[in-house]
DNA sequence: ATCTTCGAGGAGAAGGATGCGCATGGGGCA
DNA sequence: TGCCCCATGCGCATCCTTCTCCTCGAAGAT
């Protein structure tokens, strides 16, 4: 799980982000409202956490224009103990939850688990591996945000790799997952594949997220 | 949250009520009218489902008496896929959505979250993908301002799609939501329509909407 | 230890076959 | 007379095969 996190205060911010890291939280950790904005809009996260009061766009209005464009991400709202009206008017928004400042952060991971599992049954089509990413539904990958166009072998062939980010599989495995029968040991269909993915995916990136195994296989991330 | 569904074949009833509170929306179920008026006049819900042909006050009347106590309690009708005017009748009355029947569980769930959230009497009827607006109300489609003339299916069709921006629908998929029955695998009605949407809403203009993904279907927007 | 050799496994490129989706015209039905 | 549905042909993206060249790593020689 990766989260954003959108907290001023820079020592509850990093004093936050430690604690959720040893949960097992991936978090992004900002103080400026105008960044928050920009990292929420172009990086597909599981929960956004963001402060009301914050410099730059406060955490309302990254909440209504995320609504706007339809963007479903869990949310959930901190607020300073006084200010009730903002609460309502969050949930209004489509908060999913909000917290009162200041707060444990063993109940913020909780929540944060709650949410995005409640969201899950609507928004799990998305498979991330690095900034690789896999929207099953509208069946598009993006690497940084970039749209990479995939035919449909080629994109259930990766959508198995990164089903199991950084496990690696033998040839047959993979032909029997997305081809669906037994392999003529002749043919290599696979490295024909998994070259054309290397072509489109990391190609013009430095960080190559594919991996050879000889004699074993491949495998993509995790590493 | 909580909803009352009224819907008179009690098997579809049981099968519903079950299906919303595995996702966490508490209903309570009656299949008779008059039961439901005395429900949902007493019992401040967060939503209404209800059926338009029932026993007892059908689903119109119990909306219009509702409006006209001025209670804006969202309300989503259900209706057979026949009954083209009554779709339009609701919405003037102030329905807040419809459906049409079978539906899936999941998209009713979805679309309750959806007018739930939205404040009270602000009900929209207008769907936007880009500069593709479609107002379910007049029946009417227009890009960049300019109207364009449907015909039923064609819009039953648009409607579907643009209902879920940018995800990938299958033939089948489509071809059960919008004629309603098992399509018969060797008919092409789906490319011939949505060729006619394309012709009408593509043809003109640089942007075009309609995506074909290959061996799986189409979609519209999104990005 | 380091270097050299060699075989198998993998990468890469290119061309033919396949079948999906586009396009269009015509017949049937309210 | 529109609208809906069916049927047919064609073009092109995709898929798969084939062939060649390159890379890796083991094992023996120095």
């Amino acid at each position: 799980m990766r989260i954003l996190l959108l907290e001023d205060q820079t020592k509850l911010l990093s004093f936050a982000k430690k604690g959720l890291e040893e949960q097992g939280i991936q978090v992004d950790a900002v103080s400026d409202g105008d960044e928050a904005w920009e990292m929420a809009t172009s990086t597909p996260y599981d929960a956004l956490v963001l402060d009301i009061m914050v410099p730059g766009r406060d955490g309302l209005s990254i909440l209504r224009g995320l609504r706007e464009k339809r963007n479903a991400v869990p949310v959930i709202l901190l607020t300073a103990r006084t200010t009730l009206p903002e609460k309502i008017e969050g949930l209004n928004l489509g908060a999913d939850d909000y917290m009162t400042k200041p707060f444990f952060v063993e109940e913020l991971a909780a929540r944060l688990r709650t949410v995005a599992r409640r969201k899950a049954g609507e928004a799990n089509h998305l498979i991330r591996v690095e900034d690789l990413a896999m929207d099953l539904l509208a069946r598009k990958v993006t690497r940084a945000g970039v749209e990479i166009e995939l035919s449909t072998r080629e994109f259930e062939l990766l959508e198995h790799l990164m089903r199991s980010p950084g496990r690696v599989f033998g040839r047959m495995q993979i032909y029997e997952h997305v081809w669906g029968y037994n392999m003529d040991p002749e043919t290599n269909l696979v490295e024909v594949y998994i070259q054309r993915l290397r072509a489109k995916i990391d190609k013009d990136y430095d960080k190559k997220l594919f991996r050879t195994v000889r004699g074993v296989g491949y495998a993509i991330g995790g590493a």
